[in-house]
DNA sequence: TTGTACGCGTTATCAT
DNA sequence: ATGATAACGCGTACAA
């Protein structure tokens, strides 16, 4: 790699010239036209690209920006990176993507080495388990980097203390079954989630609230993940036994597509046999015009960003979010 | 962040005692336990992280492995993704992620911002569109780097000269559709794909050649896509019109699962009135029983890390492909 | 308008 | 077994 110094010399200039053509956006240090051309022709010529690791060193900061994902190959997760990243890119920063597989100590881990090289912030995506091992680790550890001026925010709830930019996720739940029991379904089973896991447990809660409001017993089911798997085994449970209920609403829209998927293979139909909603909004729901709550993902990391780049705003709080009324769900005539 | 020099103040042992205990694997260079204790519990109280940068700057090369992405968003690619955060943070090694909206501006930009910070090697998810304004820049800079000793892998077909781990797509789409029409299948339309795009270009070759060994007349629709919206909305075209084809083979996985919607909301069963199948093996289609060539995506990015990592080895070339029979395909009776 | 010189945190080399 | 020092590439205060 061509350095600064290469540069300088190629075009009989000091590296201090060199350095105020190809970064200074300083006003205050003219420099000659003459010397601006032959600077950047030189620059061309050799291929420059200035060391990001010189300049962290000299600045003391680093234009990245962290992420440590519970799982990328979730879209709900991937939304929110991806808001991150273009975000992040322009503002000129770098995202470093560090992917935990919802492991505490991998979280622990990788959010040591983000700080490592030096991200001005870090971004959680994914809730976490209470009381798991390995969380007052992590808890320690943020509060430390946290301390010493790194920006440690968490688009899902979090048992440390950060910025937190998360969506209620009690209330979604809870005005999704109301619009649910106001359609006309009355025996609603909640599928999905894990024991402990903060923005699950709280969807539970929001279910659990409005299907009391309305005198209904809750039931939930396929505690044992927030994937597509989940949906469609805790689905084809349900349709094995008795009691098959009228309607499903998934913990996120993951485990919606699963329990269409085990819907449409048991060749029932959707809405008439059995209504489905999700929460999240992601582009698999839309294709299969899922009832959902939209939940501003994408909108969340850029706001993450936007908390980080410019250090001084309060943290920001999380949009709205829109229920989006789709053909996975009608209104129905005879409530039992 | 606390520094080498404060760990070795703190202990009363200078830098370089702290530097061996600290990051020396340095067998030749023995460290009495007494002062090795004392730097580690310097090094705990104070919270010391060593600085990826100073050490950057110092060995010349950073652990940091960069990617350019077609698109995180679509599981094709995530799982890459995957492959490679997982197989470098085994090696030490952190990915930086960098999205390119599928736009050749945004990876040269993107590439050049790897480079800046170090990146040992960098890796292309995605293909390239033939002779689209800004390939040409981006070649010309993969080939400065690689002439600078930087390792660039492109996991999917790429005009430009780069070590490739790439399936074969002409081979998967020929054998998948020599399959189909082994069951019985012969009006099969190939749906998806993206004018100029190689790794979509190649696989409607593939489908080709075998339609024309069986005499079949090809007929290739959606090509303005490779998501699961373009699945969608070609076959809900194809639904409209008369002559709906027995089968339908899709670029990828996404724009068949995008089919698979349109039919099933369609009222239509499968594979009874229409059969689907996909090429890649997501997890989605997994869940959604869906016939498809399982390329080993994961493995792909582990090969590139592996590529990176090891310097001296020669290029991996990528593992087999195998079929998956589900269930959106049938062997039929009574071929027309 | 341009140049000189220092220091950021680390490690390799050489000395003790 | 431990320490002093130089150098990596960059940006900037200060000098000219």
């Amino acid at each position: 790699m061509a350095t600064l110094r290469d540069v300088a010399e190629l075009a009989n200039v000091s590296v201090t010239t060199a350095s105020r053509v190809l970064n200074g956006a300083d006003e205050s240090h003219p420099v000659s036209s003459r010397v601006r051309a032959s600077v950047v022709s030189a620059a061309a010529t050799l291929g420059y690209r200035r060391s990001a690791a010189g300049r962290a060193l000299k600045n003391g900061h680093n234009n990245l920006i962290g992420v440590v994902a519970s799982d990328i190959l979730d879209p709900y997760f991937a939304e929110m990176i991806r808001g991150i990243e273009i975000a992040a890119a322009e503002c000129g920063y770098v995202t470093v993507l560090a992917n935990a597989n919802r492991d505490p100590y991998q979280e622990r881990t990788k959010f040591q080495v983000l700080r490592e090289h030096g991200a001005s912030g870090i971004v959680f995506c994914g809730s976490d388990i209470e009381g798991s091992p390995g969380t007052a680790d992590l808890a320690r550890e943020v509060n430390r980097a946290v301390g010493e001026g790194t920006r440690v925010v968490s688009l899902a709830p979090r048992g440390f203390v950060s910025t937190q930019i998360v969506v209620d996720n009690e209330a979604t739940a809870y005005s999704l079954t109301k619009h649910m029991l106001g359609l006309g379904y009355r025996d609603i089973v909640f599928a999905g989630g894990l024991p402990g896991l903060t923005a699950a447990e709280l969807r539970i809660q929001g279910y659990q609230r409005a299907m009391y409001e309305f005198d209904q017993l809750p039931r939930v089911v396929g505690r044992d993940g927030m994937s597509q798997k989940t949906g469609r085994e805790a689905t084809q449970q349900l349709l094995r036994v008795p009691n098959t209920p009228d309607s499903i609403i998934c913990t996120n829209d993951e485990t919606a597509i699963g329990s269409l998927a085990a819907i449409w293979q048991a060749g029932l139909r959707i809405p008439d046999d059995i209504a489905i909603a999700g929460i999240g909004g992601t582009a698999t729901g839309r294709v299969f015009d899922l009832t959902t709550i939209e939940l501003p993902l994408a909108e969340l990391g850029r706001l993450a960003v936007e908390y980080i780049v410019r250090k001084s705003d309060a943290p920001p709080t999380a949009p709205a979010c829109t229920l989006r009324e789709g053909r996975t769900t009608q209104a129905v005539r005879d409530p039992v």
